[in-house]
DNA sequence: GTAATTTTTGAATCTAAGTTAGAGTCATTT
DNA sequence: AAATGACTCTAACTTAGATTCAAAAATTAC
């Protein structure tokens, strides 16, 4: 059999227009909107314009194609909330504030892709929780780098367990997603959770003087 | 003749009373660990010792069922929550302390309904939510009550949007099913949990005399 | 244009799960 | 002993949804 390997021929990659990431966006949505346990394939791809046997020539199967969307949306939160630490500078009391606002305008603004990761990432069957584990990770890894820094310098608040403190600052803004409404500003919200977390984590910054 | 219907005798016959109990029990176990999307009613009726119809004849539905061990977990932790909160007394920082204590002990220590309510709640279809939304409001009522209490007698931070805070910090307190191992003690979670959310929410109290 | 390849589909298969129907067992009552 | 009602079973029905597959449409290569 002479297998005319001369696939992928030119310019334009094999996928169609797009049709890939439009299934990913799908996905994110009914995912973020509906719950995994009400997200089936079938409405996926209705919504997305095709029949559902099409994922199929996109993602080996139910489980890749939502695996794949909530690994892009880790990745997003990761990526934003990394971007702002790293922009924050070296003062770590500006950071988590950067942190925590690039986390919640990412989840509560834009991206379904961020709401869908927060609102199912738990809820997931163990071969999908697998593939997560390794992004999920990485996005913590951002947090217990800066509170590491801040524990270092004497800014934590003493007797705070900080890997506890960052599950539940982590938390925090994560069941935002659960309760946010266009009806509150983002504005508010991430003032709010600034302020919450500042003072919740960092010791009372000395009014005067030298620590 | 159809058939013999003299089929062998069965030899468990009824379990009576302490059967529905033990249904519930069994599906709060099995929605506190699985989650809602890989709950079957199959699979609860087995592990509970039973065949799948036998379910029928104490609940109605798979819903009813659902919604029966989730609106339990919900008004078990909203009554801890109450009675810690009414027995602190008037100090709403102590209220607060006890409030946080008592959510994250029932949700942690032992209650597999807190944690099937709490990581459940919020991923269920519409109809079984419907049921909940009282059992919910009722819990955030306690918190709100509260919270307004320490506003109006100038506790809060200012600046501070007392409804988006307690989202904040219940959403916390919730989200800590989601990662609490037992490899961590719930007292040192607890004591965190009181640390951030007290230094967080209240005004640093005034060393000093008078406010 | 035709051939090759990519993309999509209709139709069928397969599985898991919720549900229903009807009958059997048991303890208790009368 | 007969009758009743509570409880559970087996067997079958039904549906929804994931998946497979061969073939049609659309696209691209030559």
């Amino acid at each position: 059999m002479p297998r005319t390997d001369r696939r992928r021929p030119r310019t334009a990659p094999a996928d169609g227009p797009g049709t890939r990431d439009r299934l990913l966006d799908t996905t994110a949505h009914v995912l973020s909107t509906r719950g995994f346990a009400c997200t089936s394939l079938t409405e996926v791809a209705r919504i997305a314009g095709l029949r559902p046997p099409a994922v199929y020539h996109y993602f080996a199967s139910k489980d890749d194609l939502v695996a794949a969307a909530l690994s892009a949306g880790q990745q997003l939160v990761r990526q934003r909330v990394a971007a702002a630490a790293a922009a924050a500078g070296p003062d770590v009391r500006r950071a988590v504030d950067a942190m925590v606002e690039a986390h919640l305008r990412v989840e509560l603004d834009s991206s379904a892709y961020a709401t869908a990761v927060t609102r199912n990432a738990r809820h997931v069957p163990p071969a999908i929780a697998v593939q997560l584990g390794a992004d999920s990770a990485a996005f913590h890894d951002v947090w217990r780098e800066v509170l590491q820094r801040a524990a270092s310098e004497g800014h934590l608040r003493l007797g705070l367990d900080a890997r506890v403190a960052r599950m539940l600052v982590v938390g925090a803004l994560n069941w935002a997603a659960e309760w946010y409404t266009p009806r509150i500003s983002v504005d508010s919200v991430v003032a709010t959770a600034q302020q919450l977390v500042r003072a919740g984590l960092f010791q009372p910054p000395h009014p005067s003087g030298h620590p």
